[in-house]
DNA sequence: CAGGAATAATTCAACCTTAAATCGTCTTTA
DNA sequence: TAAAGACGATTTAAGGTTGAATTATTCCTG
């Protein structure tokens, strides 16, 4: 939406960037997600299936704290795909407090096959950008995100955003 | 998250400026919620109440595409917000399938003191980058929200992304 | 070692989001 | 003008999201 305000220039300028990040963040999603529908995965889902693949089994707040998600919210979607039979829950052992989460064999299969087009389906929009200009853009992001999370927040927090 | 996933440079750089681009969204609309939370207002609320006090009175049809949200969902937003007294629905005179959304006297109080506070913290956590860097930034999200969307959907999408 | 603090997970209530089905209201057209 | 189609809004079912309260387990401390 453009802007429709007339405050001063530094906050036009400010608010129409915030607006075309976000309808940019947007647009990317419902592209993914259409693809995505086809393994009948949400985006939520397909995530934490592509963390297990590429890091291996976790807990729930390992999980959680990858994805910025709440543990609630994590519970619930694992559910779904334990509900699917894609991940299993493995009780601690040594520590009964944890569920760790692993990719079933049929959860491997899945993701295994979703994640090349995924890719190149990102790469693919990416490309209207030349390889400088995403390099650019992914700096850009790198420091605005810093600045939203660590301007009023506790200076405690994980980094994890190279 | 990092990337994790050693395909080409093409994909990699792609990947990695996917990951910031979604990250900074993210984080900028934590910190903002945190903000609305003042007054009790969600982001879509609050979208909903923006745009009728910067365009006047609309029907539902006409929101949902502003946000580009569904039909389904503008109900639900603005069944919220009337419930709070804050915006009121209005039949149609002529054309009785309309709804048209005002704002009563209470909402357009609270998104005239709102909206301020909200610009400002969105050119806050912006004044990171240059004026000139955000208006790259801006080129940049266009140009890849232009590309999401274009890409393989109907040619006859409504602009709406300048 | 016993009680209290901390911690991982779950549950709950509230809201957001979508696609699909339905309802009421026009508009078109045969 | 009556049937058919289009169109705005609503409902429904399914999933995502959060913060707050709860549960089970472990850790700490006196």
């Amino acid at each position: 939406m453009p802007t429709h305000h007339k405050g001063p220039e530094e906050e036009r300028i400010a608010l129409d960037a915030f607006i075309k990040l976000f309808r940019a963040a947007d647009s990317l999603n419902r592209r993914l997600s259409a693809g995505l529908a086809r393994a009948a995965l949400s985006a939520p889902q397909f995530g934490v299936l592509e963390t297990l693949l590429h890091l291996g089994p976790l807990c729930q707040k390992d999980l959680a704290r990858k994805h910025l998600r709440s543990g609630a919210n994590m519970t619930m979607v694992v559910d779904n795909l334990e509900r699917r039979g894609l991940v299993e829950r493995v009780r601690g052992e040594k520590d009964r407090r944890f569920t760790t989460v692993h990719l079933t064999p049929a959860g491997r299969r899945l993701i295994t096959r979703t994640f090349p087009p995924h890719a190149r389906a990102i790469t693919e929009v990416f490309s209207v950008l030349t390889k400088e200009e995403q390099i650019h853009l992914a700096h850009l992001c790198r420091r605005l995100g810093v600045a939203a999370l660590g301007g009023s927040g506790e200076p405690g927090a994980e980094d994890n955003t190279r």
